[in-house]
RNA sequence: UGGCUCGUAGCUCAGUGGGAGAGCACUACCUUGACACGGUAGGGGUCCCCGGUUCAAUCCCGGGCGAGCCAACCA
């Protein structure tokens, strides 16, 4: 591109003749992600510094299943831009990166590849049976390199300044060793358990779910109402009191095929309708078993026929009500999705198709006595969109209210606190009624399950390492055999915080950074991740896993619509970037990151801010052209520095000079105050309405005159645009990290780094805006007086401009002088650039 | 069913108890020595609707309508 591939970066100062005519991100990011990188910018410090705090934050693991979409783009931007905020500050900052290996996700990606390659020994797809456990685990191993690396060049072009050293994954071997760790710890605290529970089966991806990932969806469904028998415990018929013929009941479902697993059927106690049924039996049609009529004030008496058949083994409240009232568990739905032995005369067929066999039949002998549209949900498993089926498994299950506690405590006390803070409320709602945590997976991609199975006693070993023997009866250990589930996925990811800091081993790093200072996430993952970091946090570290939770909005296309790719509307990143830029991306984001609403992203308010980044380009290229050319030669930088030198004639500058000066401490306050609060788009603004609309369209305007003269005032003038340009690119850079530098890599006078970056041996400072010292929003240059006389001289210029309708620039200073205002302000500063426009005509 | 968020210009969005705003799009003029990724001027809005509090409401309160999200045991 414009910059000749073979400039000396970052060590001579760059001059007119080499900055490019206008904003061309293509030809440096790159480049400046490299210096950064290799020279050790981004490496955060065992321990700090004397007087030095540490910042940090760990990211939150991208899925190693694909490419980073645009909610990664935002959540790491904002990231980003805390990083590099306190890293100018002078904090010894980290920023951590890493990637999760996504069990479910990951293995259905390349499951998916795989029956793409060809045909199994029975005509169908290859599966990852036919590759058998240790090569589908060596093909998912290479999917995850491949795609680890695509993740970090994505986070690379954003700028993100990560500290690579420490990139971690979730299965890597020291994180396994703590996912061991905690299991083997939370099984002896009798904190995992296994037992067998109704769950929910996907039946497709195989394996169990947790109720997280199973995703209720609205599903236009029928109410078909059967009638069944009401018997006596002999089998004979009741007599109904009201007709006197035998008496029926009529149940409602939307599931008739879970009729084979029914062992009761309910009603409400005090509904009248059903009285004389209590303690009765009913007769299931088809098959003709018998089960007992219970009551319990479960039953809603206005829904459906106010009779409810109960099939514990399929269904979550009809689990609880067989719990309760002691009735058996019929299983009749296999985990292949069809019907078992249970299932009589249906066994062998899919449930669709018993559901349609069974109806008919139900027809033809008038036990289905209607039928009725009705509106009801599903589950669906939220990898495959295939409906998640209750039945009952042995799973391990994390016992999750001793857990809980702490965390909700921990919240409730503000050693964590939530923003939006509305959240808080979601958060407590969901912990105070949380059920155990199904944690087993029927998997091959992930933390295999560290517990060995007798095949003497056939107890269970749980350990950190292969037992030699059973813990139970001393078997040799050719006797046992690991179990073969995996671990949930966000089991490993909730020990995130510290896993990554080296425990379980005491580090000197999880001393310096645990409990890390700010989590940044999207708010949908609040359950699946941020409540388990805390409630895993609390539980091995004794201390919560962060101090502040930040959950940004969701990212959706123009339209509103959630991203995916089946909807086609996914906004590639990277494609913006090679477009506009990283940084007017950047921008964007952080333009758009206020609270509690979705983000909607349009491309055109990325090419709004890259003009924004040409603008501000050009205001340094203003400046060299006025510094080079003016005076035939380099002014000297003052001694002490600019602003030494400026606060020394804060009372006597010009006003334009005072104005702008004032100006810039009221933007770097409020850039500041945004940063604080976490209202990145209150920076973005005053940065922008700053840079565009007080130093470009105005100062910069105005300083043509002083410039041109020469002597003092085109020195004070210049000092003073430089001051400007140096401070603006200080504040914005951690919004716009590659502009900043490589336009402050070009100014005359830089000022030495406040924290020498360090490289990879420790030394070596070397010159970047990344370690500039970040200003202090003090009231310095703050002039009340400036800002009134700048005010009513734009005010001025401006009715003027009207009245004569003229519209250039020189004619908006020559019309102020003419045409005086008696107000007195306005008055002075007129006349402090009188003698400049004489001198000039 | 409950909870939450949102409703501001054609589009995407800021914002505030007293003047209605930005970007993009649109109209006219301007290639002036930083920038046409630019400049100047301009058109365009019942700030969803109805009540209330207030000297004053787009903003605070209540109700409604609409959009979306989250959590749910009504088969």
């Amino acid at each position: 591109m414009a910059i000749p591939k073979q400039r000396i970066r970052l060590s001579e100062p760059v001059t007119r003749e080499n900055l490019p005519k206008s904003f061309e991100p293509q030809g440096f990011e790159q480049q400046l992600y490299s210096f950064w990188k290799e020279s050790g910018c981004f490496d955060a410090a065992d321990e700090n510094a004397q007087g030095q705090r540490a910042f940090s934050i760990v990211i939150p693991p991208p899925n190693v299943t694909g490419v980073l979409h645009m909610g990664h783009a935002l959540t790491n931007t904002i990231q980003d831009i805390l990083t590099r905020w306190h890293r100018m500050m002078g904090d010894n900052t980290l920023w951590l990166p890493g990637t999760d290996h996504a069990g479910i996700a990951t293995q259905a990606q390349v499951e998916k590849q795989i029956a793409k390659e060809g045909k199994g020994p029975t005509g169908r797809p290859l599966t990852r049976h036919d590759l058998g456990r240790e090569k589908f685990l060596e093909r998912t191993w290479a999917w995850k390199e491949e795609h680890a690396t695509h993740i970090q060049n994505q986070l690379r072009r954003l700028g993100s300044s990560l500290d690579w050293k420490r990139e971690r994954f979730t299965m890597d071997e020291g994180f396994s060793s703590a996912v061991r760790e905690v299991f083997v710890q939370l099984y002896n605290d009798k904190l995992i358990y296994r037992g067998e529970r109704i769950i929910n089966w996907c039946t497709r991806c195989q394996t169990a779910l947790s109720d997280l990932e199973v995703v209720p969806t609205d599903r236009k469904g029928f109410l078909w109402h059967i009638q069944y028998a009401v018997v006596n415990d002999d089998g004979s018929p009741v007599v109904d009191p009201a007709t006197g013929a035998p008496a029926k009941l009529t149940i409602a479902t939307t599931r008739p095929e879970t009729l084979l697993g029914d062992t009761a059927v309910a009603v409400h106690p005090a509904d009248e309708r059903y009285t004389a049924f209590h303690g009765k039996k009913a007769k299931l049609p088809l098959l003709g078993r018998l089960v007992p009529v219970i009551t319990d004030e479960y039953v809603a008496m206005d829904f459906g026929t106010g009779a409810l058949k109960v099939t514990p083994a399929h269904d979550f409240n009809d689990y609880d009500l067989g719990k309760k009232h002691d009735l058996p568990f019929v299983q009749v739905m296999g985990k292949d999705g069809k019907i078992g032995a249970a299932g009589g005369p249906f066994s062998g067929m899919k449930f669709s198709e018993a559901r349609e066999s069974m109806l008919q039949q139900l027809k033809e002998s008038g036990e289905l006595v209607k039928t009725e549209d009705h509106q009801n949900k599903v589950g669906l498993c939220q990898r495959c969109d295939q409906v998640a089926e209750p039945i009952i498994s042995k799973q391990w299950f994390v016992k999750i209210q001793p857990l809980a506690d702490p965390a909700i405590a921990a919240v409730r006390e503000g050693k964590i606190t939530f923003s939006p803070k509305m959240h808080e409320k979601v958060y407590f709602e969901w912990m105070e009624n949380i059920r155990d945590w199904c944690i087993s997976r029927q998997l091959w991609w992930g933390h295999q399950i560290p517990a060995w199975h007798c095949s003497s006693c056939q107890g269970i070993t749980v350990a950190r390492q292969a037992p030699s023997r059973c813990h139970e009866c001393s078997a040799r250990a050719s006797a046992l055999k690991q179990d073969e589930d995996v671990l949930d996925t966000w089991f490993s990811s909730g020990l995130w915080p510290f896993g990554t800091l080296g425990w379980p081993a005491n580090t000197r790093a999880l001393d310096t950074f645990y409990p890390t200072s700010i989590l940044e996430t999207g708010s949908d993952i609040l359950f699946f991740w941020v409540a388990r970091m805390i409630m895993m946090g609390l539980h091995f570290m004794d201390e919560v896993p962060f101090k502040k939770v930040y959950l940004h909005a969701m990212v959706r296309d123009e339209k509103g619509e959630k991203m995916s790719k089946s909807k086609g509307n996914v906004i590639d990143p990277l494609v913006l970037i090679d477009k506009h830029g990283a940084d007017p991306l950047r921008f964007t984001l952080a333009a758009m990151a206020g609270q509690g609403r979705d983000i909607k992203l349009a491309e055109d308010r990325v090419e709004g801010y890259r003009a924004f980044c040409n603008k501000i380009w050009n205001a340094v290229k203003f400046f060299h052209l006025q510094w080079e050319e003016a005076q035939g030669g380099p002014i000297k930088e003052p001694d002490g520095g600019a602003e030494k030198w400026l606060l020394a004639r804060k009372g006597e500058l010009a006003p334009a000079n005072a104005w702008i000066l004032s100006r810039l401490q009221e933007m770097t306050t409020r850039v500041d105050k945004g940063f604080s609060n976490f209202e990145l788009n209150e920076s973005a603004q005053a940065i922008y309405e700053f840079a565009w609309g007080e130093l470009c369209d105005w100062f910069i305007e105005f300083s043509k005159l002083p410039l041109r003269q020469g002597g003092e005032a085109r020195m004070e003038t210049l000092i003073t645009l430089h001051y400007a340009l140096e401070k603006l690119l200080t504040v914005a850079h951690p919004i716009m990290p590659f502009v900043t530098e490589e336009l402050w890599q070009t100014l005359p006078w830089k000022r030495p780094a406040n924290t020498p970056a360090r490289n990879q041996k420790g030394e070596l400072p070397v010159e970047t805006l990344m370690f500039q010292s970040w200003p202090r929003p003090e009231a310095k240059f703050r002039n009340t007086e400036a800002e009134q006389t700048f005010g009513a001289m734009k005010g001025l210029i401006e009715a003027i401009r009207n009245f004569r309708g003229e519209n250039n620039i020189s004619p908006k200073v020559e019309f102020a002088v003419k045409y005086t205002a008696t107000n007195r302000a306005v008055e002075q500063f007129v006349r402090s650039i009188e003698n400049d426009v004489k001198a000039l005509a």
